[in-house]
RNA sequence: GCCCAAGUGGCGGAAUUGGUAGACGCGCCGCACUCAAAAUGCGGUUUCGAAAGAAGUGUGGGUUCGAGUCCCACCUUGGGCACCA
């Protein structure tokens, strides 16, 4: 028994958690058995970057993680909830430029500093699994893993426009531009062209579709959703289009994506991106210089304004034609920058009669337009307004007469038969671009050798260490990655001629050492591989995933494409890593995001000095729903402390022994414990953590009403529902629930006893209340036994007096009986 | 513009999935204990109404004996995508 809880004492959770904290670490509570006699479950939490100490966010959820794993190992599931951090990235080298420092003093300083804090936030983590991916134990197997994705040909080089942010230096993936401005500075973006690693993420971007199947009903609908949009399959055919010879440029064909190959015969003229390959190449030279100064003025507008839809559109023409294929006729070929680069082919058919953008395009530049699909609406010519629905085929040869689908499919099976096309299937999603000219990531393991090319690094060789001897300023980037500016790191003999070569010197995105670390944290200290096959087997894959929306796309697609290669691989089986998701919503302050520039961020050191940990954390459960946001002003801290120590008091008023026979306490508490526990397990599954700390309420206060004007302290059933407000609230609040289990006199801990069985024959009341509706309105109620007839209870109803006096004195028109609950009287009108 | 969620007391939120709307908590009001206060315990608290009663889940319609829950239209808020061919 502790010291620190005696009959005198008042609850003080400063006692309580100084009390259990070091005991839990002694205890190794958390530490899976992983022998399996118990069936595995694996538990995470998005790893945390150590950008500082732990805030609000952390708190929330981490606290609902917690919920799971230590839900799930009081139902006696071998739970792993293992802790790590995603240590490299863009504010450690900030900071270490400021600062004169390497980064990883900064970064492991706050690792340090974190994981003090997660420790105090009574996290219940394996801590023996503990792993940073700017570690050379771990980054060595991202090389690996790098290294087999090359083999596979899945990692490549190219040359690209890429985003480019003057002020960080650095390229930007697309999804890193918000608004036309880098989404860390705010700078505007430009382009510029370099050659980058691209891993192949398209050629699985239908498998990446197909399997969110596996996923629905245990991922939250609108994440599925939002990858499926970033995924953004459509069908359609890639048309061959034969483009004219002119005196001194030959003739060729260009493919064009389009949806609706029904409406071939309505194509009036051809687009080009403007800032494409394509358009340089087919331009005339009478055109040339027209298509630069356009290409210019396409560059001097922010994205802001060329993702306007209001815009003009503009364009210029190329001087070339091309080869309608099925009706011959001759097309000319603009350059504009309404169509884009880098979807499809770059380049379009435009149907100006059935498609809105061609249309306005074809209206400012005065080109034909012409229907061929009867919808019945004014002619798109007249009216400037595209006809895109279902109609009839006209003015097309051999398609006419037929609907959109028919003509579709004949359009798809007469190009196919000429050889100049084919049905083929499109996607938003585009490659990976991972590489990152920066100093804190994981090196890119490739040799640039003259006579040999890309050399990988030999396995045997892994990892290729950053080198520590470059600080402060050596590591701001000059347009190249600071990696270039160590000579002696960057020059080695080739792995293959032994000839003087160079290292790449760019870095990858840290998206690629989040991709994989689910499958590290199943053994973390693993040599002979990025993880033990068995372990993988063992635990994969993840059943609970915790962690905020804003990583519903790219972290979320990135860790499911990294599961399907290294499954085809044959390293795991695997083809998922998370087979439930919970996204929990943000804190709030105030009905905003918390940030400095709006000064209402809230200390989560300060609210756990004043509240505790138990009351911040039990706050954040019982705010809301998981999922939906919590506003820091809205809740109370304090009312949840309160309850703490109400509960609290009940383990200290319990006056029975342990193991006191509980079938002879009182019935009707016995009854509201045993609900509760019924209640609280289906609530759990299905995600209510909020309202299974309500029934734990109400289990409190129930309770209390016994002890002070019922059976009283000694009746076996308020041990029994002591007992059981400690398991409860273990989930939520573990320092007052083990500190309530010892004062019932048990071995610690709270956290490894076996979830109640529940007494069934306690779920079942004697009587009932029935309700009596007239007209759909309660009017009367009235208890009854639970197995009263139809009949009984229809006469019972009718005799009411209410009843009665509503029917004045007429027959009831029907009378709908549902025994032994509810019975709705319609009166005659 | 397109797609998706969600709208319930002064506030955060419940509601067995078509069957007692407002559980639980915050706040507020009152009572007990106290010289007093804090703490604690107990009670009240959707609105209108003295009461009987009536109204009530964003708005308008519909289905049903019965709708917060299902259907249609609209409004508002939040999120995602956006010249995607």
């Amino acid at each position: 028994m502790t010291s620190a809880t005696n009959e005198t004492s008042t609850y003080d959770f400063k006692t309580i958690e100084a009390t259990w904290l070091p005991k839990w670490d002694e205890l190794e509570v958390f530490k899976p058995a992983d022998d399996g006699t118990a069936e595995r479950r694996y538990v995470l939490d998005m790893f945390p970057y150590p950008s500082g100490d732990l805030h609000m966010g952390h708190a929330e959820a981490f606290a609902m993680g917690d919920v799971v794993a230590r839900y799930w190992k009081l139902k006696g599931f071998d739970v792993m909830h293992p802790i790590g951090w995603d240590s490299f990235g863009l504010p450690a080298e900030n900071a270490a430029i400021k600062r004169d420092a390497h980064p990883a003093e900064w970064t492991y300083k706050n690792i340090d500093t974190q994981a003090a804090s997660f420790k105090r936030y009574a996290i219940s983590a394996d801590w023996s699994r503990r792993l940073h991916t700017s570690d050379p134990e771990y980054y060595r197997w991202t090389q690996w893993l790098f290294a087999r994705f090359y083999e596979k040909g899945l990692a490549y080089r190219k040359d690209h426009p890429v985003n480019w942010c003057p002020k960080d230096q650095t390229v930007l993936a697309n999804e890193q531009v918000v608004n036309g401005a880098c989404e860390r500075c705010g700078t505007a973006v430009t382009k510029k062209s370099l050659n980058q690693w691209y891993f192949k993420i398209t050629e699985y971007a239908d498998r990446l579709l197909e399997d969110m199947e596996q996923l629905k009903g245990h991922w939250p609908e609108r994440v599925l959703l939002m990858q499926k949009n970033w995924i953004g399959r459509s069908e359609g055919a890639e048309v061959e289009f034969a483009i004219e010879a002119t005196e001194n440029k030959p003739g060729k064909t260009i493919p064009v994506f389009t949806t609706r190959p029904d409406t071939l015969y309505g194509a009036t003229f051809m687009v080009v991106a403007a800032d494409a390959a394509l358009a340089d190449e087919l331009v005339t030279d009478e055109h040339r210089q027209a298509l630069s100064d356009y290409q210019e003025q396409v560059k001097a507008l922010s994205e802001i304004e060329r993702q306007s839809t209001e815009r003009e559109k503009t364009g210029v023409f190329t001087g070339r034609y091309g080869i309608n294929p099925l009706s011959g006729e001759k097309l000319p070929i603009w350059a504009a920058d309404y169509v884009l680069a880098d979807y499809g082919t770059g380049a379009i058919m435009a149907v100006p009669a059935h498609d809105q953008r061609d249309l306005d395009f074809a209206r400012t530049f005065d080109l034909p337009v012409r229907v061929v699909v009867d919808t019945g609406e004014e002619n798109p010519g007249e009216s400037g307004v595209a006809t895109s629905g279902e109609g009839t085929l006209v003015n097309s040869g051999e398609l006419n007469g037929l609907n959109k689908a028919e003509a579709i499919a004949k359009a798809i099976e007469i190009i196919e038969a000429a050889g100049t096309g084919k049905h083929t299937v499109n996607f938003r999603l585009r490659d990976w671009l991972l590489s990152r000219q920066r100093f804190w990531g994981t090196p890119i393991p490739i040799i640039h050798c003259v006579d040999c090319g890309e050399v990988p690094v030999p396995d045997d060789q892994l990892p290729v260490r950053l080198p520590d001897n470059l600080r402060g300023e050596q590591l701001a980037p000059k347009g190249t990655s600071p990696l270039a500016a160590a000579e002696d790191w960057v020059n080695v003999p080739c792995p293959r001629c032994a000839k003087p070569a160079k290292r790449d010197t760019d870095t990858m995105d840290t998206f690629v050492d989040s991709s994989w670390y689910f499958l590290r944290f199943t053994s973390p200290n693993y040599t002979e591989g990025p993880f033990d096959p068995k372990a993988v087997r063992d635990w994969m894959p993840v059943g609970q995933y915790v962690g905020g929306v804003e990583h519903a796309i790219l972290h979320l697609l990135y860790a499911r494409f990294f599961t399907k290669v290294i499954h085809d691989l044959g390293l795991i089986d695997a083809t998922e890593p998370f087979s439930a998701l919970l996204n929990q919503g943000q804190v709030l302050n105030g009905g905003k995001a918390m940030s400095k520039s709006l000064g209402n961020g809230v200390d989560l050191g300060e609210q756990l000095d004043k509240f505790g940990v138990d009351a911040v954390r039990l706050t954040m459960v019982f705010a809301s729903p998981p999922e939906d946001d919590v506003d820091w002003a809205d809740v109370s801290p304090a009312g949840s402390q309160k309850f703490l120590a109400r509960a609290w008091r009940i383990a200290q008023d319990v006056a029975s022994a342990p193991g006191v026979d509980y079938s002879t306490g009182d019935k009707a508490l016995r009854q509201v414990i045993h609900r509760t526990v019924n209640e609280s397990a289906q609530l759990l599954d299905s995600g209510k953590f909020n309202v299974v700390i309500a029934k734990t309420m109400e289990l409190v206060n129930a309770t209390r009403k016994t002890i002070d004007s019922g059976a009283g302290a000694a009746d076996p059933a308020v041990r029994e529902a002591a007992g059981v407000t400690a398991q409860l609230l273990s989930l939520f609040a573990p320092y007052t629930a083990e500190d309530m289990w010892a004062q019932l006199g048990y071995e610690a801990s709270v956290a490894t006893s076996a979830w109640p069985e529940v007494d069934e024959s306690l779920l079942v009341d004697d009587t009932i209340t029935a309700v009596v509706q007239v007209k759909g309105k309660v009017r009367a109620r009235f208890e009854v036994s639970v197995d009263i007839s139809e009949e009984e209870l229809r006469e019972l109803a009718l005799a009411d007096a209410n009843v009665v006096r509503l029917l004045d004195g007429k027959d009831p028109l029907k009378v709908i009986v549902r025994a032994p609950k509810l019975v709705n009287v319609v009166p005659a009108p």
